[in-house]
DNA sequence: GATCATAGTCGTCTTCCTGACGATAAACAC
DNA sequence: GTGTTTATCGTCAGGAAGACGACTATGATC
């Protein structure tokens, strides 16, 4: 009520990232290791301060061409091209979540296809794609036997909150073809969903489903052997944004 | 990446709430008269500055309080008290929202019964609950003939999207009993869900969903006659969150 | 009190979707 | 050719939802 512009306590505005995507059948996300205190060494999600005279969208994208070399998608362009998908997730403004300062961090999810190997300010060996189970887990061994420090700040609840949205938004969205090259098999778009969720699905019936719902898989005419196996007939994400029925996930 | 505390853009931040109820069978939201330039006279969403020692859920429950009374409810405690549900919305954060200064605010979603007129400071003829297709029509007639003036600032946008939220949510969550008192019939049920979407739903379909999904329903033993006709039976909201499968929202 | 209107509740039938799973097809490796 | 892998088509049973008939229990009206 008291719209009192020269009253208002400071605070910083950023944008962080969780860029997801699919490798080697396990869903990864984007950690970059900080190079400063606080969290000096510690792994972290990309992000940064919004501009004073950027939108938080615009923000969120130019951290994403920075981090990535990805260009943001603007979701009401339906032509897919090489570009990420990006949405903002949620907003955190925890007034002790940055030993500083008072800082609120809106958060944006990007799904984007596999990636060649990041760069981090042109510094490789601090950022990394990471499955998410590992960014997650906290005090734990990674797959090297190093030991692995939870992520800084509130990172671990941004990136789960991510993966949460992720993991249910392909449930009755065509979302999941942005983890996939433009041109995939349905082998390779099941491959994604049992990535994100962690389970394996029957390829009959996810056949039948993603083939028998409109608008969502159209058809390029080409197939590719590229599994290995019978060939198998690509397609491009049609128009169809929403999946009504959705895809269900298995219980349990 | 510049993580430099003392040289980040000046922002303030806000909390804006969209609170939804159900009033004579509409979808109805609360608006409070702007009693100040920008915008003065012009209607708009509740809001203020959020405090610099405070979160955000605390910001947009104090500000709840302040304008309605209403306790908000912690969506991790089940027990359904009197108190409204509130969960973040989204974030709006264009540089030219506020016409005086960089203003980023954290829309709030509450959901909560039928209320006696609010009051904002006391002053009960600064606010109202409005039916959402008469705040959100741009420059047209409100039902009593008065010429509507478009929300103050980006509100109209804010309120658009937390009535999508709460259209999309009541499918597959059981947060339609938000907006009924805390014991209510299957009859009343039914009416927020037609109230919400605006369709018309088969009583006898709607009945055999809704007490044939487990954990939505408690039946608390009562009956009521105060819709007329044969007594109904009372229910109260079951601990199940999520609805699987989901009430299905009729096509077009 | 009989009749009517209103709202609630129980069933039935058909249709659609899904999960389980058999069978065939087309590539590659040996 | 044989075996392996992946893709694709088909069949069948079970469950959920839409359409809708039938019955019940109140208050209102004549």
């Amino acid at each position: 009520m008291p719209y009192d512009p020269s009253a208002f306590p400071p605070f910083a505005v950023t944008v962080d990232l969780v860029v997801l995507t699919v490798r080697r059948h396990a869903l990864c996300a984007l950690a970059i290791r900080r190079g400063e205190p606080p969290f000096q060494g510690r792994w972290a999600l990309p992000g940064g301060f919004v501009r004073a005279d950027e939108d938080l969208s615009q923000a969120a994208a130019r951290e994403l061409v920075e981090e990535t070399g990805l260009c943001a998608h603007d979701p009401s362009v339906p032509a897919q091209d090489n570009g990420a998908h990006l949405e903002q997730l949620a907003t955190y403004g925890d007034p002790k979540r940055d030993p500083r300062m008072r800082v609120v961090s809106v958060a944006h999810l990007a799904l984007a296809p596999d990636l060649p190997a990041p760069r981090a300010g042109g510094d490789a060996s601090n950022a990394r794609w990471a499955p998410v189970e590992e960014l997650l887990q906290q005090g734990g061994y990674g797959r090297d036997g190093e030991p692995v420090a939870p992520l800084a700040f509130d990172h671990a609840q941004i990136l789960s909150d991510g993966v949460e949205r992720a993991r249910s938004k392909i449930e009755y969205s065509s979302l999941a073809t942005a983890f996939c090259p433009s041109e995939f098999t349905v082998g390779e778009l099941r491959r994604v969903y049992e990535a994100v969720w962690g389970v394996a699905l029957d390829p009959r019936n996810f056949h039948r489903k993603v083939t028998g719902t409109p608008g969502f898989l159209v058809p390029t005419g080409g197939t590719t052997t590229r599994q290995g196996g019978r060939p198998a007939q690509l397609f491009r994400a049609g128009g169809a944004t929403l999946l009504n029925p959705p895809m269900l996930r298995p219980e349990v």
